[in-house]
DNA sequence: ACCCGCCTCCCCCGTACGGGGGAGACGATC
DNA sequence: GATCGTCTCCCCCGTACGGGGGAGGCGGGT
């Protein structure tokens, strides 16, 4: 059964596109839209969508609240998705820690957006910037393993991708890792991409961030 | 090639913990050690080291004047790192007098170690590292931007690639950066490579690494 | 008036990076 | 036995990255 998607945005031009983005895929399905925060938890009530894909800046309740909402007064509330235009806005951190499951950029590529939605229709976070951030606190600081560990649970990295992500974030190349954990380059080139595919990340250097970020590596 | 580093202290277990951290890094190579200050300029002249490491209170001959004598009798002398317990001692202005290129605090963290050595390494002088993080705490937590601000005095960023590495840390490519800040690639490009240079580590990677390490960006 | 630091932009160039594929070996699981 | 996941390695290919230069404008300081 296909996963079923409720669009949450002001603008209309956004939801079409997201509508066609979405509808493309045989195995999604856009079972309603709404624009703005406050129709939000009726139509979830009644559509029960796998995944909300919501706007953070709307009118009459932003996606802040309309996420808290859905979490206080939906039972087996959908997996939510903030979409916003800025990638560092207050919003979204606002959004990820009332209880969101992940972030997505307006500007994303459709690959990117369709990828995000299966995802977190799947119960995956994703992981960059910072939705992790919560796990990370929630293991208290000082235990850096555990939290560590359930990132890696989280993002389902194996042993070694973690091992390689850790050594990312120590600022090895590629051969450097190669030559550390005696494989061939091509070899680390593997991992480092899978780490890549599943924090959700673009490049080594936010895969560091995420590292950071989500406690997996902790400054000091 | 990496950089080499002699060590010179009469307590072993400084040597020790000191070739543990420095070892640990990829690009960086402890190539000997030394209990006293006799025993350096036979060894520098030998090891060629591109920076000693220094203890100012030793036996035979302490830092201050095992400095001079490097100076004075080693042609192309090593950088020199005086490495202290106490941050008002003025043995170590003795040794800054004398010609030593930075000093370093002997419960430094590692990575404020590891940092100090390529910097001195790369040609940059540290003279008052106090710890950037016991700085970011005398600064109190809450203002993150004091704390930031002097790491960029630290490390003697200008304003605007305080700017980029903020932006780097966050993820960004120079093509986004540009965009952001409204100038062209090159232009960018210019004050990455300045970042990096003044940092003195290789890539963009090791830049964030930097960046949250010492303090500049924090997670969370 | 002069110098210097900062910001801006330009060139060339080598290479590490990352995406797109695929494939064999091994162990665990069913 | 078949399947799945993991780890290993290989190919091609485009591009972002980073080093090496240089250069002009502009403001502050002496």
């Amino acid at each position: 059964m296909p996963v079923t998607v409720l669009l949450v945005d002001d603008e209309p031009l956004v939801r079409a596109g997201l509508r066609a983005v979405l509808e493309a895929q045989p195995d999604i399905e856009v079972v309603g839209e709404a624009a703005d925060g406050a129709a939000v938890v009726p139509l979830v009530r009644r559509l029960r969508p796998d995944v909300v894909a919501m706007d953070v800046r709307m009118p009459l309740l932003d996606g802040i609240e309309a996420t808290r909402a859905l979490l206080r007064s939906v039972d087996a509330p959908p997996k939510i998705l903030v979409v916003t235009t800025f990638e560092n806005d207050e919003y979204v951190y606002g959004a990820l820690r009332a209880g969101a499951d992940g972030f997505l950029l307006k500007r994303a590529r459709p690959a990117e957006i369709v990828h995000a939605v299966r995802l977190v229709a799947e119960g995956e976070s994703l992981l960059f910037p910072a939705s992790v951030r919560r796990l990370a606190a929630e293991y208290g600081d000082g235990s850096g393993n555990r939290a560590a560990r359930a990132v890696l649970e989280r993002a389902r990295l194996t042993e070694r991708e973690g091992e390689v992500l850790r050594l990312m974030a120590r600022g090895l190349t590629n051969a450097e890792m190669a030559a550390r954990l005696v494989v061939g380059t091509e070899t680390v080139k593997s991992h480092v991409s899978a780490v890549l595919a599943k924090l959700g990340v673009r490049d080594r250097t936010q895969a560091v961030i995420a590292a950071y970020e989500s406690g997996f590596v902790a400054p000091g």
